[in-house]
DNA sequence: AGCAGTCGTTTCGGAGCCGTACCATTCTGT
DNA sequence: ACAGAATGGTACGGCTCCGAAACGACTGCT
């Protein structure tokens, strides 16, 4: 069980980890990218285009070349919806999964030691 | 005092602040940005660009952009060292320290309702 | 069957950032 | 005083992303 950060120790924890994924030699994504791609992971699916451009208030071609990229990056997949071909379904990959499972971890690790 | 993150509220936090900042008027700045201006105010001064290229391990242009569109936002001001006029000291600014204290309250906030 | 509405994608011009290489200024050691 | 190191900035070509508008595929209503 944890309590509300004080300044020092959000600006702190959010400092070590942007720096851990600067560092890191993975593309960084950017905060629109990782935005959506952790919709996709911690909300219940389906997820349309249409959706998540709701959800984050941006246009949906963001959300689009967004997926085109973390696409490429295997972070998501897509797929038509066969019952409404008029939509388009994200989900979740293998890879995916463990990028942002990495992530936690270096999340939790740093919030650990604050 | 506050104990170290689990997974899901790792990744619920890190989706909430994101999506406070996609959502935000103000133009998202870049992880490696963001990563520039928190060391910038949470670490001792002076700070030059050599510095922080280092301390980020990437190159310097990579600093002097950052700072020219950083600078550009007001939220950092760049200044000759006179004692060795080949150096820059990169100072903070006003709005620069209400746009992180606006931030860490996200932070605070957000960790504060896991 | 026709047609308006929905959905995701593409196109276009413009802006930002990247890495490499080079440049101008300033300092330092001899 | 001068060569060479150090520091920050700039030029270039390439890539990504942006917002607005137009487009093609599909659905559902009449």
């Amino acid at each position: 069980m944890s309590v509300a950060l004080n300044t020092g120790q959000s600006l702190k924890l959010w400092h070590d980890v942007a720096l851990s994924m600067v560092k890191d030699d993975e593309p960084d994504l950017s905060v629109r990218q990782m935005c959506i791609l952790l919709t996709i992971y911690l909300e219940a699916p389906p997820h349309t285009v249409r959706d998540l451009a709701r959800k984050l208030d941006v246009s949906k071609p963001v959300i689009t070349r967004a997926l085109d990229s973390m696409g490429k990056l295997e972070l998501v997949t897509r797929r038509r919806d066969e019952k409404d071909r008029r939509n388009v379904l994200v989900q979740r990959t293998v890879k995916g999964a463990l990028y942002l499972e990495r992530l936690a971890d270096m999340i939790g690790n740093m919030s650990g030691s604050l």
